[in-house]
DNA sequence: TTCGTTACTACGACTGTCATACTACGGCTG
DNA sequence: CAGCCGTAGTATGACAGTCGTAGTAACGAA
């Protein structure tokens, strides 16, 4: 089993993170967690990575917070994708489409 | 005409680099056009990271130079991809297969 | 003689990720 | 009830790759 490192990803957490908020809200813990399992385990974010990639998108306005309680009672931090955040999620799909296809063009050159 | 930015290809320039090397040995002015027009002007590397990656994937042994003449007799440095450095691209190749299946997972799900 | 293209190098700044470390709560086991 | 594991984070400083800016220098064309 190989996995990702985190340069090649680089970059593209901000989009990982939006494609999961795009389908429901989530918090930090769970995000983690899911990206593990989608990714079939070949991708684990670092927690340092995740949160300051969720900062970082909350402060550009891409997601918001809130406080909720889990089971037992537990208070968490909540994160939904605003509009902003689904524009900006459009956009960097165009460009990791574009990304792929130009990456592609120099690989298939050899 | 979208480009790509540089945070996205950030981390492949290697690749790239190392899949135009494979073909034939270039020098980095070379390089930089080639990359150009292989991607159809939407990739436009920036000269001090163009550079600095070459500088890196020579200390690192997947490259090598030589000097030689061009035309008009101007003496430039040319480099050529190695046997590691062939090693290292094919190593490079499948990690970004993976990138690819793994992002796509991730917004094929939405 | 000046300008544009070629062919680089140097330096400091910025950004995203990482390593390390710390806090704190709940549930389970011994 | 003590200790550990899983959950749910925050703080801090370091590092690597890219970028902005700037400078050098050789060559050909106008």
């Amino acid at each position: 089993m190989t996995m990702i490192s985190s340069d090649v990803i680089r970059g593209y957490n901000d989009l990982i993170i939006l494609s999961l908020l795009r389908e429901q809200p989530s918090y930090g813990y769970d995000i983690s967690r899911q990206i593990r399992t989608i990714s079939e385990e070949r991708y684990i974010i670092k927690e340092t990575t995740l949160y300051s990639a969720i900062n970082r998108l909350e402060k550009q306005g891409f997601i918001e917070s809130y406080f909720a309680h889990g089971e037992f009672g537990r208070v968490r931090t909540y994160y939904r994708i605003t509009a902003a955040g689904r524009t900006y999620y459009r956009e960097k799909c165009r460009e990791w489409d574009l990304t792929k296809s130009v990456i592609n063009q120099f690989i298939r050159e050899s």
